[in-house]
DNA sequence: CTATAATTAAAACATGTGTTTGAAACTGTT
DNA sequence: AACAGTTTCAAACACATGTTTTAATTATAG
């Protein structure tokens, strides 16, 4: 799994995905630009759809843990913990993230959106039931950080995801700290809004 | 154009291509769930990329048009215009829209969705090249509607979409009154707490 | 070194794709 | 009724896809 030809595929796979869609690129595609044979996918992944999973939970896993690392900083500096600090942890991981992997930015941001919209191999279930702890984790603390609780406050944080993926997807690489602050700035008003209206 | 058989293909190309992408979705199920020859795509539309832009630009057409008829009216009720009343001249179409194209809800949503993410004959530029004046009527008219303009205006917008985007994807035709009214008052904020920072 | 397993390579396989074709069925007009 | 123009239909076409197979190659122990 760790060998270079897996690595390659990844790689390979993960750029290419994010630039056509999962179902509009083909494996050899993939394998000719990885410089590795048509048999290799289905010899270490598996399968097609295995590769897809396989490429999303590399990056996922990270994303997550770094997200909730950030999280458990935010927490221990202030009780209740600080709107922004909660909102930032859960938005600059994902910045850093697509920043990183190499090349224009947005990379996986854009894997992100796919996977929900093409939704292959029912990716959206898996990753939801996969991840879920993890907004429940960051809907938690944003509930504390504010005093009065909106009472749909799923919903105003799948606006911020909606914002997020969105303006991330067409964002390079280096007006993302200026997107992050002013999205969480953007966000963090429209959850007090919506908790001021709740009280 | 107008004939029952090419309104079958759309209406049934649109409600597979909402649920499965363009790709994935084939001629052969569009023309057997629409009860149609399988020639009658290419005798009526063209070809496959043909019929991804027309069944696009039908819903678009009005959609853009519902949006500007409103943004007048809001125009016209006050100057400078309301922002809460600007907002929701971009957001309540969207709404009727995907609530009213029949079935389960959300489906033109998932549509424009699923064009920002898979690209499909390069259906991204062509339509914000061809629609690009409704953008710029919008963001003129929140900009009027703002005392002070916040420098990132575009990027504000773009947040207002993508929540848009993403929420109505998920949300079902009971909840959709709600999720209008909770997007406006989300957005609303964020943008005066941008313009406020621009003061 | 040798045998045993793991990996790579080229080719073929089965299937599904968008599109085209040419004849049949239908439509409206003279 | 007979013709012209549309529209439908079944079949075939050319090609691309994911996957499997079988042999060659390379690595790994004994």
């Amino acid at each position: 799994m760790t060998d270079s030809t897996s690595l390659r595929i990844l790689d390979t796979a993960e750029r290419l995905f994010a630039d056509q869609g999962f179902h509009a690129t083909t494996l050899r595609q993939i394998t000719r630009e990885a410089g590795v044979n048509l048999a290799a996918v289905n010899y270490h992944l598996g399968s097609k759809d295995a590769l897809i999973l396989a490429v999303f939970r590399r990056r996922m896993d990270t994303l997550s843990s770094e997200r909730l690392t950030l999280l458990k900083q935010a927490l221990s500096e202030s009780d209740p913990p600080q709107l922004e600090r909660v909102l930032e942890a859960f938005i600059h991981p994902a910045l850093r993230m697509s920043a990183r992997s190499s090349g224009d930015g947005g990379r996986f941001m854009r894997l992100l959106m796919r996977a929900w919209a093409e939704n292959a191999t029912q990716l959206h279930g898996v990753i939801s039931r996969q991840y879920s702890h993890v907004m429940r984790t960051f809907a938690d603390a944003v509930r504390r950080s504010l005093k009065t609780v909106p009472s749909d406050l799923r919903q105003q944080l799948d606006f911020l995801i909606g914002a997020l993926t969105y303006a991330m997807a067409e964002t390079d690489d280096d007006s993302m700290q200026q997107t992050a602050a002013s999205l969480v700035g953007f966000a963090c008003a429209g959850l007090r809004q919506s908790a001021s209206i709740a009280a």
